[in-house]
DNA sequence: ATCGACGTTGCATGTAAGTGTAAGGTCAAG
DNA sequence: CTTGACCTTACACTTACATGCAACGTCGAT
């Protein structure tokens, strides 16, 4: 297969960084479509593609569900997404991450606790951070 | 069903703040058993079961999985899990946390960064937040 | 012409932590 | 003695994100 500027699926796959099987599934989610199809119904693939997969996998990299991704690239009518609708999502992914911050922080400080706890007995005893876990997680 | 000392699913359930298909998912996986059966064949708990299942929300909160829960509680050989192994369950967590924590700081950095380039554009404008995110992320 | 790498499809499976449903049994009260 | 709330089991389904496999077609090179 010579390649002109398109690019089969194992070529976009190998480029993005992800299998073709992953590729093929953000296919049937629709996320991403081939260009075209060759004359033996292979997939076909341009630079847009290419650029829309890695938006896909930053997307993904910082927290969001292949869904809201799908509504970030909103092609379905063609047109990009409006700024008010990708502030809103991210207003959203914000609030979710600092809460998770938060909460992360406070499972830290009981786990660490709980280390504390633990480094008091030898590591042949039973443990008491079962107690510790209960009262303050 | 007059209660005793012991619960029916539902008591139980209602005690420990969860759903009771939950507390036969527990069982299922091998978490929690009932202590007993009526003579309908009906889940009888008591007390210990109780605060297994707050131990087991509990250690949810901090992030462990069931399966780690289940190694912690050990009741398989009757005997509480010794503080050794306890303790490298506690230090993986913890590890895992501040992996997480580092992730979702750099998350939340790309996000903000994302809303002051939404900023400049109006809510009806397309988004250029695309780039922001693929050069970022 | 044939070999092996690569492509196609559809369907099944996996994870984690459950939820839902069908079909039936039990219990206490009216 | 019936009603309705509760219980039982077994099994399928859910979400998000894929992975694996079977069975078959295509491509480029030897």
């Amino acid at each position: 297969m010579s390649t002109g500027s398109h690019l089969t699926i194992s070529q976009l796959a190998e480029k993005a960084g992800i299998p073709t099987t992953t590729v093929r599934y953000y296919e049937r989610i629709g996320l991403v479509e081939p260009e075209e199809r060759s004359a033996g119904n292979y997939r076909l693939y341009g630079r847009a593609s290419l650029e829309k997969l890695k938006f896909v996998r930053a997307a993904q990299a910082i927290g969001f569900t292949l869904e809201d991704t799908r509504a970030l690239l909103a092609d379905e009518s063609g047109s990009a997404p409006k700024c008010g609708a990708v502030r809103s999502l991210i207003e959203d992914r914000l609030a979710d991450v600092e809460e998770r911050l938060k909460d992360l922080r406070h499972v830290r400080k009981v786990l660490k606790s709980a280390m504390e706890q633990c480094r008091t007995q030898k590591p042949s005893d039973c443990c008491l951070v079962v107690e510790e876990l209960r009262t303050s997680g």
